[in-house]
DNA sequence: TTAGACACTTACCAAAAGGTTAGTATTACT
DNA sequence: AGTAATACTAACCTTTTGGTAAGTGTCTAA
């Protein structure tokens, strides 16, 4: 018995929902910045990444741990201090991730190569 | 020797390259509805997913004909005919959409779950 | 003569995403 | 007294994304 994904149900569909979740512009950034982490405080991760503004550094991290991919610890001290990690439900994500990653670095030069015969084609 | 993704280089990140094509709202549904058939026509393609405009459609299938996942084959005739469907490229990377689906409907409910106590924990 | 079929395109608009800059709170250090 | 440190938030703005409605061209059938 094969379970039957149905994507045509663009409210439950759970492509869908994964890609809603983590196809923005930093939460998978984030999310392996943190993988090769055992901890980063707020402004570690801001410096790991570089181009990423304090308020999208914020709101990603927020995104993911309402989500449960990311836990926060935070120190009654100051100035502040801030621990965040990757949970193992955000851990049990990557390996997909990676495949991704892998399959686009394996056909990326054909994709350009693909991108830019059409561009011609159309002028 | 294991080869190491950049994911910091977000110019040329294969994660960032690979969401970009198929991260918007129906890249994905148009490549599983073209997977599911041989070939489709254009208003097949929009009847069958229902809830996408004209435009989306067309702006859609341009980028995934544009990075080689879909082709289009034209037919000279009155009225117009044009099929659409899935090319080897992009048959190669929906395993990995299914695993990511597969992962999402596994880990759903837990996600959802999380967000409702996220949520009620901030008011 | 008018409508329909088909595969779009165009102009316009609204919403969402994301960036910039400045500001908050509290303590310690100089 | 002034500055630094930390982890943000708020106000504002621009860019991107996506939707709506109408129009295009050409032939055929009623």
């Amino acid at each position: 018995m094969k379970k039957e994904i149905n994507f045509y149900d663009t409210v439950n569909c759970p492509v869908r929902n994964v890609l809603d979740k983590i196809g923005d512009k930093w939460s998978l950034l984030v999310l392996m910045v943190l993988d090769h982490n055992e901890v980063l405080r707020f402004n570690e991760i801001h410096k790991s990444i570089g181009d990423i503004s304090q308020k999208m550094l914020s709101v990603t991290l927020k995104s993911l741990e309402a989500d449960g991919f990311v836990s926060r610890k935070v120190y009654a001290q100051i100035p502040p201090k801030v621990e965040y990690s990757i949970t193992p439900l955000g851990k049990s994500l990557l390996p997909h991730i990676d495949a991704l990653a892998t399959w686009s670095s394996q056909h990326m030069s054909t994709i350009m190569q693909n991108r830019a015969s059409y561009t011609n084609a159309q002028n």
